[in-house]
DNA sequence: CACATATGCTACGAATCGTAGCAGTACAGA
DNA sequence: TCTGTACTGCTACGATTCGTAGCATATGTG
């Protein structure tokens, strides 16, 4: 069961979360950079161990440095937490974004203010794909 | 840690979710019931314990009929995922449901014509909202 | 060759979840 | 009143995940 998972991502814990949010802040970091910038002290071995299991989930993956691996984000920010949303959305409204959205507004998390600079700004983000993809005549 | 689940929701197993999907789909239904319309043959000691939990996370309600129980969904559907997909826009974007929307977009999980319906429809909705909020003239 | 550095492998305890057994309690009928 | 039947409450157990970490191993350097 959850195949979907598969498709969509595995979830993290949250130090696993932590250390994603440090390698997408600072970018490609070493096990002992990731260990320093956390805030708990926490062993090595635990930082590495942390760091296979995010590239068993595809969530990093790691250059070797003379010796010392480098591990850099798999995949941005945005899409990963993307894939998370779809899955929410998939499991418990068919898919429908629109059905959660609304959800949002009424449970105030999301008041109209917010979701009308929300939708402007879809638009724009709309706009921008549709020039990268044919840039025929602009610019 | 992850203090922040205590605000917005509980992760949810498979057994569960699908029990919620059941409840949501057909209104309030008792323990049998919820095993009668499962697809999986599961006894009802298991279907008693999924209710037990789902009530402890709150996901679920009970009343007393007559000496049985029948449990309804505590929260929409659309909130509980509203409340999901809040959780982890805030985990990993620092709350922009913008950069999220725009990942799926990046992914190819939303394309330009969903994107373009949905902004209507939130736009919609928003106007039901006001309407609903100042019933002042209409009606 | 010994040391320092960095990695690979293994483990262990807590929490969660699917799955279920079993004991207790209360109404219904003989 | 006694007993069965229908429900519920409590407890448990194995698998998996995750935080945490120890220990063995390999390799470049002096």
């Amino acid at each position: 069961m959850t195949d979907i998972s598969k498709d969509t991502g595995k979830d993290l814990g949250d130090l696993e979360r932590a250390v994603m949010q440090l390698i997408w802040a600072q970018g490609p970091m070493t096990a002992e950079a990731v260990r320093e910038h956390l805030a708990r002290p926490l062993k090595e071995s635990t930082i590495r161990t942390v760091l296979r299991r995010l590239e068993e989930k595809d969530f990093v993956t790691h250059t070797v440095d003379n010796r010392t691996y480098i591990y850099q984000a798999a995949e941005e920010r945005g899409q990963v937490a993307a894939k998370a949303v779809k899955r929410i959305v998939d499991w418990f409204c068919n898919g429908s974004l629109e059905e959660v959205l609304v959800g949002m507004v009424d449970s105030k998390m999301l008041d109209q203010r917010q979701l009308q600079a929300l939708s402007k700004k879809i638009e724009k983000a709309q706009d921008q794909r549709r020039e990268q993809k044919k840039p025929g005549e602009k610019k």
